[in-house]
Order: structure tokens, then C-alpha cells, then sequence
DNA sequence: ACCGGATTTGACCAACTGGTCAAACTCAAG
DNA sequence: CTTGAGTTTGACCAGTTGGTCAAATCCGGT
């Protein structure tokens, strides 16, 4: 274990390898389905020299995902308050599905996690996670007694922003086998833009 | 191994406790993830028991994926090709929604392997799947280009469903954590019911 | 070139896991 | 109650897995 002075320029270029590993290993097979050895492998390093930087899987699997949660949280984070309602809301929905196109890794590293009741993020997902969206949604409720959006349920809103954009990262196999030669990245814009824009435009 | 011959009353009784078990225990753990202990102990046999009536961990898997992928389906396949095309596409996001409040368990058992490449599933999903998909998405085609339902991609807007209604299934953890009190399955009906009216209602 | 800390590795271990097997037990039909 | 097929189990095995450790090697500053 290395000291906990400035980290060298070794340090740093086998954290980020081991983390990037990681997150390709934990991502495909989930965290009971990942071996250490995979993820070393993956790495470029042997598993004993992988357990110098971090002490046991459970600490690299913690690690990855703290560090990811902020990023995956960005997205929301910059819905505001102060912009155009409808516009807001659909710009959202485009940076998710962005994210689930750019970084379907992180996508199914998350779905993986939850779907298995989350043992290791319940935590993060009741004080983070629960803060932001109890924020978001206020900003979103208030938005609908405004008359600027169609009143709906704001969480069940949010839910259904993350549901569609995800589902073509953590579905991928899925959705490319059932779609044949076409990218599904192609039209799911269009799609999901006429899809809120027709849920949210308030009604007179 | 019993012989091929009708199984017996233990034979019968012992298979169900053994499927049910596995589907708790695949659906919660995953594939890799879960142990044939674990399966015997939750069907209350011994492993060497369990192993008397399935080959191995693998064939327990198959066994329960193509006895509940025909069930999966169903709401799907029951969509009438001479209903009326807007009722038809909501009793369907209804029935899916239901399916989810009822069954969360296959549901997540079809997420864990899904998201993980659906390294067992992928000639199901290539086969079965795909042709009851293209089937159903001619017939909503069809109903689009009637006028009878507001034009859209008919594969994304099947996606969409499975997406919305799973969603409270697979992520039921991250859903509850963030509604708190209120049950996700109270207000997810009429909120999709909505959503979808909205989405599908032909503009004059 | 030399030194001490940083890095890497081969050998190893205990726990776990999927699966086997022969022996023992149960049970329904004659 | 016998009998033979159906059922159950304890003991066991080989492969895998997360993790340890001492020894060896590397590397930057002097």
C-alpha cells in the first residue's frame, strides 16, 4: 500500500487503468460476477500487484462507484430552475440519453447494482441521490403550478426520464438484436423529444 | 435422474419448490451470482437432493427462463389487431404495468440477464422475441399509418413500454428509496395512462 | 553508482462452489 | 411384509476465488 503522500506518476497510472478495468468487469458480470483476476487481467497487472492499490475487490467496487455517482448526477444537477420549463425538461432528457449512448458502461454498472436491491449504494441512493431528486422535483412541481408544464406526478416524471434514456445502455443487447441493422441511437432522439414535448406542453 | 416416465407426486411438488427457489435466488443474485446451496436451501432440499432432479445449475436456469418467457410475453401477443388501436396500446401498458406490480421477480430475473449480454438468453430473445416484435410493431404501423394512432417509431415505442412499466420492477429499490411513503404502484397507472394517451392520440 | 522507498511477483492458503457417488432410506404396489 | 424403484444424504473432489506474504525488482533523488 502505497503511503498517503501526493500519489507518483506509477499510482496514478494504475488507479485509473484498475478503475477503468473495473468498470468494463463490473459493468458485463456484476460484482459477484467479477474475479479480481479478470478485472487485474483487464488492467494489465497481476492480482497481487492489483490488491497494492487497493485492498480487496469490495474497496475497488466502492471506488468506482463514488466515483461515477457525481458524473451520473450531472445531468439533472443542471436542470435550472430559472431556465424555460418545457425547454429544460427536454434538453434533460437529450443529456441522459447522451449519457446512456456516451457511457453505457457506467449505465449497466448502476442497473447491474440496483436491480440486485443495491447493497452497496442504498446509502448513496437515500441521502444524495434522494436530496437531488426531492430538489429537482420541487423545481419541476412548482414549474406545473406555474401552468408552464402539464401537471404530472414530478418523481414518476423523473423515473420515466431515466427509465427510456437507460433502457438503451442497460437493454443494449436487447434492443440491437430486435432492431437488426438500424441504430437505435438514431431515432431515439426524435422519439423521446416528440414524447415529452406532447406529455409536458401544458394544455390551455 | 427419474425416469422419463409421468413424475411422480414428489417429483412434481419437489420441481416447483426448486424453480420457485431459483427464481428468487437468480432474480436477487443473478446468474453468476447465486449458488446451488442457496437454491437448496431456500426449496428446503439438500444439494445433492436438488442436483437429483436438475442435471446442474445451468439446466435450472434454462428450465426457469423458457418456462417464464412465454409468460412474459403474453400481454404482448394479446394485443388485438381489430381492437381499437388507442385502447388496445393502453390495456397493453396496463397489463405490462400489472405485470411488473405482480411478477417483479421475473422481471428482474429477465433485467440481471439482460444487462449482462444475455449470455443465455440471446437465441430466445433472436427467435421468439423478435418475431412476435415485428409482428406487433406491423400492426401498430398500421394503426399509425391509418391515422388511427399519432405517428412514431413503433420498435421505440414498444421499448418505451417495457422500459416504464419494468422500470418499477427492476429498480423498485431506487424507486421506493426516492418515493419514501408513497406506494410507486399508486399513482403509476393513471400517470402512464397519461402519457401514453398523450403520446398516441392522433392529431387531428 | 547507490540507497531506500515504491512496485511487482510467484508461491501459497483457506473458503467456497459446482458437481459426484455409493450407501441409506422411503414408499407405493403386489 | 416384501420388493424394487424412487428419493435423500454425508462424504468427498477438483477447480475457482479473494486475499496474503516474503522475496525480488524497479526507480528517482543524491
Amino acid at each position: 500500500m502505497p503511503k498517503d503522500r501526493s500519489p507518483t506518476r506509477i499510482q496514478k497510472k494504475n488507479r485509473a487503468a484498475i478503475l477503468d478495468a473495473a468498470l468494463e468487469v463490473f459493468s458485463t458480470h456484476g460484482f459477484r460476477g467479477a474475479t479480481v483476476d479478470q478485472i487485474a487481467g483487464e488492467a494489465g497487472l497481476s492480482k497481487p500487484n492489483l490488491l497494492y492499490y487497493f485492498p480487496s475487490k469490495e474497496a475497488i467496487f466502492t471506488a468506482l462507484l463514488s466515483e461515477l455517482l457525481d458524473t451520473w448526477l450531472d445531468p439533472l444537477r443542471e436542470l435550472d430552475p430559472e431556465g424555460e420549463p418545457l425547454e429544460e425538461m427536454l434538453a434533460y432528457v437529450q443529456r441522459k440519453l447522451q449519457m446512456s449512448q456516451d457511457f453505457p458502461r457506467e449505465s449497466r454498472l448502476f442497473a447491474n447494482e440496483i436491480v440486485q436491491g443495491a447493497p452497496r449504494m442504498l446509502e448513496a441512493l437515500s441521502t444524495d441521490l434522494k436530496q437531488l431528486v426531492e430538489e429537482k422535483a420541487a423545481v419541476i412541481r412548482g414549474w406545473m403550478d406555474e401552468g408552464k408544464l402539464q401537471p404530472s406526478h414530478p418523481k414518476h416524471l423523473i423515473f420515466s426520464i431515466w427509465s427510456l434514456t437507460q433502457h438503451y445502455a442497460d437493454f443494449d443487447v436487447q434492443v440491437r438484436t430486435l432492431m437488426g441493422e438500424e441504430d437505435p441511437f438514431e431515432a431515439a432522439p426524435a422519439f423521446l423529444d416528440t414524447f415529452y414535448r406532447r406529455m409536458l406542453t401544458p394544455t390551455g
